[in-house]
DNA sequence: ATGCATGAGGA
DNA sequence: CCTCATGCATA
């Protein structure tokens, strides 16, 4: 049986100020890398463009507002908006299609489900040494803005998008219907800051981001406070640590992409870092103790999901009383599995499938583990 | 690094 | 109830 829990108070050793979560800027609907790749950004122009239609964001944290305008305001940045009937159809959709992926095949038809996640342009990028390849431009788009390197010009590629800028504002003009998922990254190529990056902007990001943390000796947590200090948004370790595995959703790496690139700016512009002050610990909550579920009883529910990732309700009161689990348990879980499945690293194998005929000419579905054995 | 959990927001 | 963003607690 399952260490199935009783609520318990928070006995940390904390007084527990009422303090209200910080957090407060909750975004909604984000899409995952794998959706993304198929419905293509405009669907998050739209949706993003479109933001502040007068939504109830609680504590309004001005970082989609230009009124704090960094730079990576300007333009069409990403807001937080759900365009959401759209893309969740489609994401049903997909989704539907995909567990099946991961041991059985794709019986579906041409869905894009392969992980397009690759660039269209091929490329990834090497495991070497960051410092030797030249990509530091997607970090410091600031002009002007000397990095160590300091010999580093405005960056070769980012520049030619020059088409796609948002002057009509118009958030109809450019997307009308999904072209090529390809077709739409290859123009797109972003580098840092703004509004879209592309997938692969994001994976080139986290990389870097990470190697500079560490080299910086930050370590997630620290970059969480700090982002909570000079944001207002903290973050726990976990976020920061998802977010280099890019293990957070599309919508949700371009949100906290800009953050942190600007903490690594801030932070390796003087490195004395006089920037350190948390506030915010934790908030008086009762949290369930966390269920161990059992080897066994595990399987069991893998079993069931392969068949069924969403179960009924009346389903899952059945499964919980066979396996002896609270139904909610049983609920939750399902609802944790799916959410991985959509991440875009693997849930258990790093590359189910790569022999496909589909997947020969195209983008291999989802490259090697991105996570590195760090700290 | 990850498993289970919470909660907002959306049907 | 679901999805999604997020995080405490844990392995």
């Amino acid at each position: 049986m399952a260490t199935t829990a009783q609520y318990i108070p928070r006995n940390n050793s904390l007084p527990s100020n009422p303090l209200m979560h910080p957090d407060s800027d909750r975004m909604h609907q984000g899409t995952t890398y794998r959706e993304v790749q198929k419905m293509m950004h405009h669907e998050y122009l739209q949706g993003l463009a479109a933001t502040n239609t007068g939504h109830p964001m609680s504590l309004t944290h001005h970082q989609w507002l230009p009124t704090s305008n960094t730079d990576w305001s300007s333009g069409t940045h990403i807001g937080q908006q759900e365009h959401k009937a759209s893309v969740q159809a489609s994401r049903e959709d997909l989704t539907s299609g995909f567990h099946h992926r991961s041991h059985l095949v794709h019986q579906q038809s041409q869905s894009a489900h392969h992980g397009s996640w690759a660039p269209a342009t091929t490329h990834h990028l090497s495991p070497l040494s960051p410092a030797s390849n030249s990509h530091q431009s997607l970090v410091y788009s600031q002009p002007g803005y000397t990095n160590l390197n300091a010999m580093l010009s405005p960056q070769p590629g980012a520049l030619h998008h020059g088409m796609r800028d948002p002057l009509h504002d118009e958030t109809g003009s450019h997307d009308n219907q999904m072209e090529s998922p390809q077709q739409a990254f290859s123009h797109h190529q972003d580098h840092s800051d703004e509004d879209a990056p592309s997938s692969d902007d994001l994976e080139q990001f986290a990389k870097q981001f990470k190697q500079r943390r560490i080299k910086l000796g930050f370590t997630q947590a620290d970059v969480g406070l700090a982002l909570g200090t000079l944001y207002g948004n903290v973050f726990s370790q976990t976020t920061i640590c998802r977010f280099e595995a890019l293990q957070l959703s599309f919508k949700n790496m371009c949100k906290l992409k800009p953050l942190l690139n600007k903490w690594l700016e801030e932070t390796d512009s003087n490195t004395g870092s006089p920037t350190n002050l948390d506030k915010i610990a934790a908030q008086g909550r009762k949290r369930k103790k966390r269920t161990s579920i059992e080897v066994g009883v595990k399987g069991a529910l893998e079993n069931h999901f392969l068949k069924c990732p969403k179960p009924s309700a009346h389903e899952i009161s059945t499964l919980a009383g066979t396996l002896q689990l609270e139904k909610e348990v049983v609920r939750v879980w399902f609802c944790n599995r799916r959410q991985k499945e959509k991440r875009m690293t693997p849930v258990g194998v790093p590359h189910p499938n790569m022999e496909d005929v589909y997947s020969q000419a195209e983008t291999p579905p989802l490259h090697r583990t991105l996570q590195s054995p760090v700290q």
